[in-house]
This record gives structure tokens, sequence and C-alpha cells, in this order.
DNA sequence: AGTGCGACCCGAACGC
DNA sequence: TGCGTTCGGGTCGCAC
């Protein structure tokens, strides 16, 4: 799910929530989730509190008092707010319980989610963090930048735009969407792309996206983001899940291939 | 070093 | 209806 509206709109809706209560207890239902160690886990987060909560890519950043905790939702991570004495569901793995016996849970049905703590000064050094690439609501998402990262890439553009490390925070669904606007083939090698298609991928993209986040986030099948929050960018998508409708534009069929093993819808007229 | 592909998981959707 | 198969909004690790 999570592509970097959905994530925004968590942060977002976690925020009015969750800050600056004491955490009372942590528990740990599926311990594969956490990649740092897991006696300190819980022990650095009771007593603590989130002062903050940040977000880099997809990667959601929460601030306590001397660490962060990192939470990347990869597939299908949601998290709730519930009650102490609530039923656990099946699929929450991870439960903090704050002083006000509110429950902050983590839900994940395929458990592909990952949570880590690291020291407040490491957080700028750590891989995931520090390999991401520019978001594309930053300014600082330039043509000459891409044309630079794309020139040695042997990979289609679909699979060049889902590297984390050239640009931040798109995923299967915008990455489609952003190929569509930009009328660019996504078989296209990224090494060809010239500087005017570099431009319209950063306009686009930069245009899908804030779209996107001000839509809080797009609600595809089951998914519906944490708290229950239904995104309605679903409503804007023209050619993700749309095979064999017909294209918006010229009224083609669109057509679904694999790119890089991942499911790719496009216009074969549109995107030459 | 860069690329391709299976693995990690589970439930829903699909095909017969 | 029932049962087996396929698929996925993400990323990592391993083989080449």
């Amino acid at each position: 799910m999570p592509e970097i509206a959905e994530v925004e709109t968590v942060r977002n809706s976690l925020k009015k929530r969750i800050l600056n209560k004491k955490i009372v207890d942590v528990k740990i239902r599926y311990s594969k989730i956490i990649e740092s160690d897991l006696n300190s886990f819980s022990k650095i987060l009771i007593n603590n509190e989130f002062k903050d909560i940040l977000r880099v890519g997809k990667w959601l950043i929460f601030e306590l008092n001397d660490y962060y905790l990192l939470s990347h939702l990869r597939m299908e991570g949601k998290f709730f707010i519930k009650n102490e004495g609530d039923v656990l569901e099946k699929h929450e793995h991870i439960i903090f319980t704050f002083e006000d016996k509110t429950e902050l849970r983590y839900h994940d049905t395929r458990k592909f989610g990952k949570m880590k703590l690291v020291k407040k000064d490491e957080l700028w050094d750590t891989e995931e963090i520090k390999k991401q690439g520019i978001e594309p609501i930053s300014d600082k998402l330039t043509s000459s930048y891409l044309l630079e990262k794309f020139k040695n890439k042997k990979v289609p553009i679909k699979t060049a735009l889902l590297d984390q490390e050239i640009i931040s925070g798109l995923g299967n669904i915008y990455a489609d969407e952003v190929l569509f606007a930009s009328k660019i083939n996504p078989l296209k090698m990224a090494s060809s792309l010239n500087d005017l298609e570099c431009k319209r991928i950063i306009k686009t993209s930069k245009e899908i996206i804030l779209k996107a986040i001000e839509m809080g986030g797009t609600t595809i099948r089951s998914y519906t983001s944490s708290l229950g929050v239904t995104g309605h960018y679903q409503d804007y998508l023209k050619v993700h899940k749309k095979e064999g409708k017909p294209c918006l534009v010229c009224g083609n069929i669109i057509k679904r291939i694999k790119v890089g093993g991942r499911s790719t819808y496009y216009c074969e007229y549109c995107q030459k």
C-alpha cells in the first residue's frame, strides 16, 4: 500500500492522537518485525513518549526523547488506535499502551513491515535513511539530478522510478500514473530519457503526489490506511488497475504487463 | 558494481 | 460450492 501519500496520511492522523503521552507497556506478538535488539526495544520505549512524527520517503519516524523509532509499513502495515482491553486482532503484532489506557497497535497481515530504534544523533547515518533519494515534492528534484542518476541505469524507467535511492517515496501505483501523465513508455530504458522527459516526470510526480496527499492516499481492495482512514485518490487513477478499460485520453485499451516483476498498466498509444 | 529474481508472508481473487 | 492457484500498493539477499 503505502507509498509517500499514504505514509503522509498516516503520519498526519497519528500526530493528532499519540503525541506526548507516556508509554507504559509494549507488547511484541511477532518479533521479526523488530530489527533492533528485542530486549532493549521495550525497555527504551516504556516510560518514553512520542514527541513528534517525521517522514523520510516511506519511512515513518517517531521521535522519542533520546531515540527515533523507525517504521516501514511495506505492503500492508497499518496503525490503529484502540483501548486497552479491546479484542486483539489476529494481525495486531506490536502494541504500545499509553498512560491514558489507549493503545497504538501495529497491524500487518503479511508481516513484511519493519521497526527499529536508532539513537537520535545516529538517524542520518542509518542506512535506511541515508540511502533515500530526493522526494518528488522537493525542490531539489531537478532534471539534471535525474539525468545523472538515470545515465547508467540499464533498467526500464518504470523500475528506475521504484528505486528509492533515486526518487524516494514513489511506489507501483504512482509510478504507473506518473509515466502515463508524462507520456513515457514504462519499458523505455532509463538511460535513454532526455531532459524534457525528466522534466515531465518531475512535474507530474509533484502534481500526482500532492493531489494524492490531499485526497488521503489511495484505497485499493481492502486497504484502508491507519485508523480506518479511507483514501480517495483511487477515484483519480487513470491507468493503474485499469486493464481492459479505455484510455481516458485516446480510448485505446489499457494494457497490463510485467516490468521488473511488477504489474504495470499503461496505454500503448499515449506512451510511446 | 549493477541487474534479475526468489524470498519474506498471508488472504483475497480467480479459474476450473 | 469447493478447491487449488495466482497475485500483490515493498524491499532485501543472493547469484550471476
